[in-house]
DNA sequence: CGGGCGATTGAAAGACTTCAATGGGTGTGG
DNA sequence: CCACACCCATTGAAGTCTTTCAATCGCCCG
């Protein structure tokens, strides 16, 4: 459908591309998950959203650069689209720019939500609105349906998204698992006991 | 240009749409100034946005109904477009949908950055941007060009903003001043001696 | 002048972070 | 095969920041 487009890897912990540099292709992510973050100059790191096969990143501009930074937390598969020829083409296919509006929107209605989560939620309501979440993310996307939930992101990751250390994301996690909610098994592996009382201590809006 | 906007008005500290209700009009701001916000069970409030003349609020969806609420910060004028209708006409015109795009992709960068701000900046650091953004935004839009700053949002709405209580905006504030980056004059306006120091106060990126 | 609302300030409590130490799992080399 | 180093997660204790609770102040308005 699309010539445009060329398949490219990435393993994880490689960039795809960094917030600054001159904007070139954008990325429609076939297989792995990607982190899309922001970083201050002494080191603070936001990530910004989490995205998954079917997703786009690199997609934003800021000064003719990237706005953001993409960081594959698995291995990444990604179709890598020309920005230019790219606005060229869509501009005579209104049924696709139809589908770039509906995934902006759901990505600005996720912003939203992550604001809620980073304003207003405790330690232990995000991180439960996290795992929640991610569940949710990777049923959809049918990434990896293991039973276990792997959550393929380490505590660094999980805290630089939930604005908080990795101390107090592994202190929630205990909170949650002490309350029976969940449990976890080797390597970074969760089990969810009770959907829906994760979903209520995240506080997850239908 | 659209026939199908009709003009309305409301007065500071109405609403303009309240989330989950059905899904009917979006709004371009004419004049004024929205809050795009969320609010939980237990009342809690995170501002997620405001907009200001020129930009639309109301159009983004979740399960048939906004997603948000939209409340007035000032009196404001605004153009209401009824969405399927939007819809129907952005299908036949690809400059519209371009320029929707466009307002989107603007809207979810700003989200990205009050993620950070949120996430990463302490008390201090949030209002400071807060400030600056203020600033930029009105310079931007022509909104009152006044030089002492008029923010038009009491401390509760800065706040729930900026993810703080009414106390610590105060506080954050008073601690600006005594650095002599900004002066207090009458009746919640502001004054920027120096919008450089300002702007890495708030930690604000290019 | 009194009432009311929003903003400010103070003091104490609470939440999260920071610093430090321990534990567990993995991989490599002897 | 075991020892050891390394990385990541966990746990503890102290410190910092923000919130909470309470009181005061200032301003606008009746």
């Amino acid at each position: 459908m699309l010539s445009m487009g060329g398949i490219r890897h990435w393993k994880k912990h490689e960039t795809l591309f960094r917030a600054g540099d001159p904007m070139g292709a954008f990325f429609k992510i076939r297989k792995g998950i990607v982190a899309v973050s922001q970083t201050l100059d002494d080191g603070r790191r936001q990530i910004t959203a989490l995205r998954a096969p079917g997703d786009c990143v690199g997609y934003l501009e800021r000064n003719g650069g990237y706005a953001f930074e993409g960081e594959a937390l698995t291995d990444v598969e990604a179709c890598a689209f020309d920005r230019r020829k790219f606005d060229a083409f869509v501009a005579h296919n209104p049924e696709l720019g139809a589908a770039l509006v509906e995934a902006l929107s759901s990505a600005l209605t996720q912003a939203g939500t992550l604001s809620l989560v980073l304003g207003q939620l405790r330690s232990t309501e995000r991180v439960a609105h996290f795992l929640a979440e991610i569940s949710a993310l990777y049923a959809k996307r049918h990434v990896c349906p293991s039973k276990p939930l792997a959550l393929h992101m380490g505590r660094k990751e999980i805290a630089d998204y939930l604005g908080l250390t990795i101390e107090t994301v592994s202190r929630s996690i205990g909170k949650l698992k002490s309350r029976n909610i969940i449990a976890l098994v080797e390597s970074g592996e969760v089990v969810i006991f009770d959907h829906e009382r994760l979903r209520q201590a995240g506080k997850v809006t239908g």
